[in-house]
DNA sequence: GACGGTTGTCGAAGCGCTTCGACCTGCCGA
DNA sequence: TCGGCAGGTCGAAGCGCTTCGACAACCGTC
């Protein structure tokens, strides 16, 4: 005989059930259906007939029902979460990550997805347990390394995954990223066509080019690059944050060459400090001096004067790399590599360069 | 041939285990015991001769073994995972709100616990979705409103939380926050102290006010406090980012109170731009203004002159958070309010005030 | 009318883990 | 001698869900 309606047989002698734990089979229960039923009409994984669906998301709506994530993770190999995996740095563009952090969270969730949030300074090993313990279905690094030790690691782990930025070998792995290189020729071309000859860039703070960033290197040949070819003269300097250091290196900067009359700064955290000091020293932007940041577009609107910019759109980045992790869950052949086209918008800390002295 | 009924148990056809999936039963029956037993050494549970755990402790790290985080939320009813939940809005202080994220993944990882992203823009329902689905134990939510609608569903969920900020309503709740009633009160008094006579608030953008943010509120009614006990004039002023709208503020409050001497900034967008802009109306800091920040203790290092501040300890109010969240899912009573006591750092950015003209 | 196809639903077997009671030692005191 | 009691370990019953094969009912077809 088939298990009766009054005597479920119940554990020997477990505390009550929560009553305000729902599962499906209360749902199925209510709906005069199978549990097999409510699940294919949640999932649609099979036909279900109109009336049959109508009734159950009646119920379930009624019950107040949730699908419990642990026993569907388990069920389903598809834990629906993805691992966001942000290092914890200094000299880290704060203001971008964040802004890509919450662009990844926002686009996950429209694919039905939860974003769980790994630090690196865990070491690899945070990253082995989130993927073996099959919390993820994927895993989003950011702010990637060209030596970057948790590489080889996610080859070994074997799980979908997909980078923000290039590591130096970047065979068999999805990266995303602006492109940085692009966007250091712009800025110099830019430069170029309103006739300054020699100009500087800015950079990231020393400790992040040590480390072999990605983006600073190749802003960096971007800008030489674009000089070389332009004719114009580029220098290039690290540039630590706060005011005082960005004074210091400005001041060494036109010490040594009184004629610079551009600058590229992709340091967020130095951009008002160098719009603050250089009237100090004499250049008024974008009179004497213009000012080119690689840098959000909310930093550069704010900046007095406002800046000519090109912006590290951080929510698409996000967006893309969300899309592309999606599509590896899913199984689907990727681009190994996406590189996002920068554009530079012009405001109004850039002018013709001043006559030749 | 046909599945017969005399066939091992085992499952019809299904597609072969993934081989790098290591199982606790893969684990017991190479270390020669009972799948509970593995269970009962990881856990602690119950007592384990010393000669079985560390047979079973070997196989683990041989086998490569990690439990599978579904199997164990569904089994335990926990998931050892807390939910962050993160306004996504203007005006917030983004380092700050970074560093207190990145204090609580840390923290909830050295009591085995990740951390789930949520941001509020998906609504209430995302509180609800995530809580329901029994895919976190516990709710940490930032940058708590006095009115703020997650409250009364927080109420509701019927699951532990713990709120960064104080809603008007805080019954029930457990809350952590700085105490900035008190850190303004700290503002005023070391200004008059220092002889000031005239003191100004420049705050949080209007927007943060308006929606009624606890933190922006309790500062300024900590320097009013503050002010009329010590028979200090403090007027107080909202305060936009970028230096455009800084300037503007900073003018209008000059013009309009000549003998302003005392300025007091909550705000790290604009602690820069404060700083940049005084000498251009003729103030040097210290000598004539002097300026105290509510603000990390980085950026107050970094500004130049280095600022007088009272840090808001991000860190250790992660810290404090996520040791009260635990606490509270393993139902232990914890205290409603814990306010952290704010401390000012002397840098250089102030000093006695001005004789009087 | 036997056959093959659809369509819609059900039942049951897991997914990998925790946990509870049961069951074996030994060893002690009575 | 026996009962009692720790200390250790095992077996099995779930946790709430997905998914697969089975199957009933209906359709048209040769």
């Amino acid at each position: 005989m088939p298990a009766g309606p009054g005597d479920r047989p119940a554990t020997r002698a477990r505390p009550v059930k929560s009553p305000d734990l729902v599962t499906i089979a209360d749902v199925a229960r209510h709906a005069g259906v199978a549990v097999s039923t409510v699940s294919y009409v949640l999932s649609g994984k099979r036909v279900i007939s109109e009336v049959t669906r109508t009734r159950v998301l009646a119920n379930i709506r009624v019950l107040g029902y949730h699908p419990n994530a642990g026993a569907r993770a388990l069920a389903s190999r598809r834990a629906n979460v993805i691992a966001l995996v942000l290092p914890l740095r200094s000299g880290m563009q704060v203001p971008v990550v964040m802004q890509f952090a919450m662009s990844v969270v926002t686009t996950a969730r429209t694919v039905e997805h939860d974003v769980l949030l790994v630090t690196s300074d865990e070491g690899p090993d945070g990253l082995r347990r989130v993927a073996a313990s099959a919390m993820v279905d994927g895993l989003l690094l950011m702010d990637v390394e060209l030596h970057d030790e948790r590489v080889p690691l996610l080859r070994e782990l074997g799980r979908p995954s997909v980078l923000i930025g290039f590591p130096a070998d970047a065979s068999g792995l999805t990266c995303v990223d602006l492109d940085f290189h692009r966007a250091g020729q712009l800025c110099v071309e830019h430069l170029a066509g309103l006739g300054h000859r020699r100009v500087a860039l800015l950079g990231a703070p020393a400790a992040v080019y040590d480390r072999g960033t990605g983006f600073a290197h190749r802003t960096r040949a971007g800008v030489v690059d674009a000089a070389g070819r332009l004719g114009v003269d580029a220098v290039v300097r690290p540039c630590e944050e706060g005011t005082a250091a960005v004074r210091r290196e400005l001041v060494s900067l036109l010490e040594r060459w009184p004629d610079l009359s551009g600058l590229i700064v992709q340091n967020e955290a130095a951009v008002g400090p160098v719009l603050a000091v250089l009237p100090t020293l004499g250049r008024r932007v974008p009179e004497d001096v213009s000012v080119v940041g690689v840098c959000p577009d909310q930093f550069a609107e704010q900046a007095g004067p406002r800046l000519t910019s090109v912006p590290v759109p951080a929510e698409e980045v996000g967006r893309q790399a969300v899309s592309l992790l999606m599509r590896r869950v899913q199984g689907e052949p990727v681009p190994a590599a996406t590189l996002l086209d920068p554009t530079l918008t012009v405001r109004d800390s850039t002018a013709p360069a001043p006559a030749r002295r």
